[in-house]
DNA sequence: TTTTATTATCGTAATATTGCAATATTATAT
DNA sequence: ATATAATATTGCAATATTACGATAATAAAA
């Protein structure tokens, strides 16, 4: 016990939880939208940024890049990253048809 | 530790978070899913069409409740509600801005 | 009022997540 | 080659989540 049962769901429903997990913390939604506001890639600290200690902010990117949204250069002395668009856009039309198919309303 | 630092964010980024966290399981985006689909408030076994246990369903639900996504009656022997429409449309603005503010592509 | 059916709550076990100190790895300067 | 700076990995503690059996609460029917 203790483990999501995944087998009994449609691998569309596990899709999308898999990628609602990774918003489901503010520090990688911080991440993300800081990432989103700089002009081109980053080179800076995230770590003064977001207020997390660094190997928790290196857990989080990590997160972030198993879903793919992440893009560009990780090894090394100098991060240099950015958001992957054509995988921000898919999911954008992933939640995007979700919140669409809604409905009944009643009660 | 182990708690999210809550503090450290923008109460924007805690509510994004939260909400993310309903739909970061299978079972409950199966269940949202489930009760869009039918018509008018379902007073039926989402034991049966999901494939957890009683407890584990009614756990669920409560998340998805908490966050304001449901609306009816839940005591009793009668299970009768459907999706609150005007949360989720609250919801799906509130991603659909989330996803839009992505300005750069670069890499 | 006693069944019966339905949902909620409690208790608990298994697993996952969050966070950080310590340390390792990597790349670039000197 | 050695120091320096930046990021990754490891190990661990604290807490949260997931799941379910047992049981309680609730409402309607017999």
């Amino acid at each position: 016990m203790g483990t999501t049962k995944s087998q009994l769901f449609a691998p569309r429903y596990n899709e999308l939880a898999k990628v609602a997990k990774v918003m489901a913390h503010p520090a990688r939604i911080a991440i993300l939208e800081f990432i989103s506001k700089q002009e081109g890639c980053i080179c800076t600290d995230l770590v003064e940024e977001i207020g997390l200690a660094q190997p928790t902010i290196s857990q989080h990117l990590n997160e972030i890049k198993k879903v793919g949204l992440l893009k560009g250069t990780f090894e090394g002395k100098n991060l240099c990253y950015c958001i992957n668009r054509e995988k921000w856009m898919e999911l954008q039309q992933v939640f995007s048809t979700f919140f669409s198919n809604i409905h009944q309303n009643c009660c």
